[in-house]
DNA sequence: TGATCCCGCCAACGT
DNA sequence: ACGTTGGCGGGATCA
């Protein structure tokens, strides 16, 4: 897989060779960056202010204003910042935009100020690349970087070529649920701990030993499978969907905050985050290079979220030293839930009005997503089924294309909407469940490792509120019926005693608390009262740093010493110099390479260290209870609908499908809601766990409409679906008016049903999208039955079930639990174990 | 220096 | 064949 990426490029000697090449520029040096500007901007003489200025303008600020409102007001003030330093500055960087001005961080700002956290339905807001790229003065490229990102969080989705649609953060929330769930089904909670414990154990150097550790630490089916899993997947992906697309920037962005949302202090170093993630997708290699690739990319990632406040940069200082980190500053996630209203307040205020509407919209745009593909799929059917969906998707969206250019900067587009016919605003989802088994195995194989880690008295505790254990625990919890058994064995190995790690002396393992105990006792957290946001943060950083740092360097006073000393005195620093060595390998290109290979060797032999495939999860939309389930997991499928409230509807209709389809492929249920939500194939394949509690498949709701059979014969005749199958329907799909009102918000219930493995979710948009929104929030009819979930269960569930062990229900359920009570506590418990600083920039 | 991360080549994808 | 996306990593800046 590491193929994949792109593979000519890898060799090193390419680049090089390029980038020399390259006409103008000067040769391997950057291009000079001093006449860039100047000379080609345009708007060059005033662009740094041109783009101060847009920041501040009115227009700008009123929009801001809402958000700020709610929650910040920092974008503003970052820009006075901004403003402040240039005047202050010389001449400023306006003859040259300093780095900073051109930081992605501020470019967010400025997106962001573009559009409505929370925009109302009726104004569609269009987001046109060109346009955007154009006013803000940056490249395509760039514009990619934050939007990628924002998808990943569900904040636009992407409408067709060079158009995206903005739903700003209706679907935060619900997005963040989902991402937490995945998170806490992959276990990430422990995945972190064991890094941490590898660091101290033997920093960097990835010799074999590590690795093999690692390797088998996670459970080594595991990530074979995943890697397995993967890479098939991408192949077809590529053919079908691209590959690439899921893979990085976008996955990445939601593994990033998958980890924040598991983790007790949810603070997260880069480092830990790069070295999840390398081990995710891939192998871990310890490559540096791809270390440090990965780093940059989630500095790219860190400042659009910043520049959303939903984390900001802090240090962390531990004995070794001080390591940037980020601390989640965003709402918190709350457990599961199907409220809806949650949602809402969570992140700031509830939009007025109109809102409730705008979230069907959302949801409905949410649906597709992701063009991501499943990250499984590998039946043959199910891979003809999903590139069948795919096409229809793309078509769809192709469609609708027909890009206009607003103009006007930052004018909402309104007058653009073209107006659509309301379609049918059916929106299937197909979840085919691959085999799940591997994954349940390697999970369960995996849990079994984890538990080992954890650490026995934590196990015992199973939800409790991850107060009690502290620090990670919320991934306990979790795994409860898996745990137990497999840990004791386990642990044993992981455990502690790291050759190098002896210097550290301490440490625990990972389990929870103690983990946090363990490395650094020392740590203390500091709150860190301002809160830059990211981007600006350079600037602010200035002003505040001092501050700020004194802050923490007295805190931490008291540990420095020790740190210090224990940094110092490790001679063998191993992680620094080993990074060192790193780079300097990289440097070498060959020997990066060579090494890269040897990796991709070792890698291929254990495969493991993947566990779970990485999807882009998917959209859960707003409807609302999705939540969960659905999204993630890959193998879970979970499908957790949810249920909710209001108006669930028993949407979730089963398939009747023989068993020996199922098998073949799983396609649990169908579901067909006109919010749904759905998910991406992707996404869906993405989670490990099993849960199944949820998974309420199939079945039932028998009660068909007569628009159940309209539906099936569209889908049916799309392609979407078997002859043979038939959809349920709900009176959804019947238009009805109905009035929205803001708690509707959560409309249908979805039920998700996430096959485990990962199956390829399809989704099946039949409106048009660009009208859709608006109708469909007509469209929607408020009454759905709505069916327990839990009632239903399909047969596959069943099966499903039988292959994990581990159980699926468990998990889910647990997970739930844990998070409601999570939060809160936590925090503090925690702090007294670990000593942590935080320091803010 | 190390941390941060801009810049833009160019591959993959789409049309 | 060309336009859009976006992976990736060199190496400039910042701190």
């Amino acid at each position: 897989r590491s193929v994949l990426k792109t593979p000519l490029k890898q060799a090193a000697t390419s680049h090089s060779v390029l980038t020399e090449i390259q006409p103008d520029c000067q040769p391997l040096t950057t291009p000079p960056k001093p006449k860039e500007i100047l000379p080609a901007d345009p708007w060059t003489p005033t662009s740094n202010l041109k783009m101060l200025i847009s920041a501040a303008s009115p227009e700008i600020r009123s929009r801001e204003q809402r958000r700020e409102l709610s929650n910040n007001s920092r974008e503003v003030l970052q820009a006075k910042h901004c403003l402040q330093e240039h005047l202050s500055g010389d001449e400023y960087e306006k003859s040259q935009p300093s780095r900073k001005e051109k930081s992605l961080g501020l470019l967010c700002h400025k997106f962001l100020a573009r559009y409505p956290d929370y925009p109302s339905a009726a104004e569609n807001n269009y987001i046109c690349l060109d346009e955007v790229a154009e006013e803000l003065n940056v490249e395509r490229r760039r514009i990619y970087d934050i939007v990628n990102v924002l998808e990943s969080l569900h904040m636009v989705s992407r409408l067709a070529k060079n158009r995206y649609a903005w739903h700003g953060r209706h679907n935060l929330s619900k997005t963040l649920q989902a991402l937490k769930k995945v998170g806490e089904e992959n276990k990430y909670t422990q995945q972190i701990q064991m890094i941490k414990k590898r660091e101290y154990e033997h920093e960097f150097d990835f010799d074999g030993e590590r690795n093999e550790e690692m390797a088998r630490s996670f459970g080594s089916n595991e990530h074979s499978e995943m890697s397995f899993v993967e890479l098939p997947g991408m192949e077809f992906r590529a053919a079908s969907v691209n590959s690439r697309k899921d893979k990085s920037l976008r996955v990445m962005s939601q593994k990033f905050v998958m980890l924040f949302l598991v983790s007790t202090p949810q603070i997260v170093s880069l480092e830990v985050a790069a070295k999840i993630l390398i081990g995710e997708d891939q192998l871990e290699d310890l490559d540096k290079s791809k270390f440090k690739t990965k780093i940059r990319r989630l500095y790219d990632i860190a400042n659009v979220l910043s520049s959303l406040e939903l984390i900001k940069k802090v240090h962390v200082t531990e004995e070794r030293g001080r390591k940037p980190a980020f601390k989640w500053t965003g709402p918190d996630v709350l457990p599961n839930v199907q409220d809806t209203k949650l949602e809402t307040t969570s992140t700031s205020c509830p939009p007025p009005i109109s809102e409730s509407i705008p979230s069907k919209e959302q949801c409905s745009k949410n649906l597709f997503p992701s063009r991501g593909k499943q990250n499984f799929t590998r039946h043959p059917s199910l891979i003809k089924l999903v590139k069948t969906i795919e096409n229809d998707r793309r078509k769809i969206q192709s469609a609708p294309t027909s890009p206009v250019k607003m103009s006007a900067s930052t004018d909402q587009n309104l007058s653009a909407l073209p107006s659509k016919m309301a379609q049918v605003p059916a929106i299937a989802k197909h979840q085919l469940e691959g085999q799940s088994k591997k994954a349940k195995e390697l999970k369960l194989s995996r849990s079994a490792l984890e538990s080992n880690q954890l650490s026995p008295e934590v196990v015992p505790k199973p939800e409790t509120p991850r107060v009690a254990a502290p620090s990670q625990q919320p991934a306990l919890a979790q795994p409860p019926a898996v745990c137990p058994p497999s840990h004791s064995s386990v642990s044993p190995v992981i455990l502690p005693h790291t050759p190098a790690g002896v210097s550290y002396a301490i440490y625990l393992h990972p389990s929870q608390a103690h983990t946090v105990t363990t490395y650094s006792p020392s740590f203390m957290l500091q709150p860190v009262p301002c809160a830059n946001v990211t981007g600006i943060k350079s600037i602010n950083s200035k002003v505040l740093n001092k501050t700020t740092t004194e802050e923490g360097d007295n805190q931490l006073t008291t540990d420095d010493p020790t740190k210090s000393l224990t940094a110092k005195e490790r001679p063998p620093i191993k992680s620094e110099t080993s990074s060192q060595r790193c780079l300097k390998r990289s440097q070498a290109l060959q020997e990066n390479n060579l090494i890269k290979k040897y990796r991709s060797d070792e890698e291929s032999l254990d495969p493991s260290l993947t566990f779970f495939p990485s999807g882009y999860l998917i959209p859960l939309t707003q409807c609302t209870h999705g939540n969960k389930a659905g999204f993630s997991n890959k193998e879970k499928a979970g499908i957790c609908s949810l249920q909710h409230t209001t108006y669930s509807s028993p949407i979730a209709s089963v398939i009747p499908v023989t068993a020996s389809e199922l098998k073949a492929v799983n396609i649990p249920a169908f579901q067909i809601t006109p919010l749904n939500i759905m998910l991406s194939p992707t996404s869906i394949a993405a989670a490990p766990v099993l849960s199944n509690s949820c998974l309420n498949s199939s079945n039932t709701s028998s009660a068909q409409n007569p628009s159940s059979s309209v539906l099936n014969f569209t889908l049916q005749h799309i392609g979407l679906i078997p002859a043979g199958v038939q959809v349920p329907a709900n009176p959804v799909l019947q238009h009805m008016p109905v009035s929205l009102q803001p708690e509707n918000v959560s409309y249908s219930s979805e039920n998700i049903n996430l096959q485990e493995e990962k199956v390829s979710k399809n989704i099946l948009q039949l409106f048009d999208r660009d009208g859709l929104s608006e109708k469909y929030s007509a469209v929607i009819p408020l009454q759905q039955p709505s069916v327990p979930k839990e009632l239903q269960e399909p047969q596959t569930v069943t099966e499903n079930f039988f292959r994990t062990p581990g159980g699926p229900n468990t998990v889910s359920s647990l997970s739930a639990n844990s998070d409601g009570t999570d939060r809160i506590s936590q925090g503090t418990l925690y702090i007294p174990q670990r000593k942590l600083e935080v320091s803010e920039d």
